[in-house]
DNA sequence: TATGAGATCAACT
DNA sequence: GTTGATCTCATAC
């Protein structure tokens, strides 16, 4: 398997996005196969980058290939790969993945037997793979991160994205055809 | 199956 | 003080 390396992500996430589904994903040795996605754009009101950089956010005006995890309603850590359209500040929300690696060890620190329920979410997926606010700006091509490239472009489904109340129109879903791994299931 | 509350924090008004 | 890129559990159809 081929591993992904910055440039890989210094593109726009309508690139980047589509061609991370299929890739495998693994922290610590822990993870799997990337079955959903979203794309998030400075100009995008949804976006936590769209009204400029803060303190949460600062790792997304940064270079491209590296990780942003922030807080979700208090609770759940999220996961996002920085990209570069145009050198603003955009990412990938990682929303879901098949879980290959590492399953009693993710098992274990969400307390769950069902393993379709393991990473079927963006909050989900962080606790069982232990993200935290510790992998905040790290490098995607460096450990703890170990990214691989599909071996074949899968069918990719594409949909309205999930959980906002701004913009929530906009069709930025990416998901892996027939998963059921999904957080939600792809109108076709 | 479907809706609703609660958990709990950083950014924003 | 309110809101949100969420999830889980409880109660009501």
């Amino acid at each position: 398997m081929k591993q992904l390396h910055q440039p890989f992500f210094a593109r726009s996430v309508h690139y980047v996005a589509p061609d991370l589904i299929g890739a495998t994903l693994l922290i610590n040795g822990v993870g799997g196969r990337i079955v959903e996605l979203e794309a998030y754009h400075h100009t995008d009101p949804a976006a936590h980058s769209y009204r400029g950089p803060t303190p949460r956010n600062a790792v997304m005006f940064g270079p491209p290939g590296f990780a942003y995890v922030y807080r979700s309603y208090g609770i759940h850590w999220c996961l996002n790969f920085v990209c570069e359209p145009a050198g603003s500040a955009s990412a990938v929300l990682i929303r879901a993945i098949e879980p290959l690696e590492g399953l009693a060890k993710m098992r274990r620190r969400r307390g769950l037997a069902e393993e379709r329920l393991l990473c079927s979410g963006p909050g989900r997926l962080a606790q069982a793979m232990g993200v935290t606010i510790a992998h905040n700006g790290l490098a995607l091509d460096q450990p703890p991160f170990e990214l691989y490239a599909r071996e074949k472009k899968p069918e990719i489904a594409t949909g309205v994205r999930i959980g906002l109340t701004k913009a929530a129109e906009l069709p930025w879903r990416y998901g892996l055809k027939g998963s059921k791994f999904l957080s939600k299931p792809f109108k076709t």
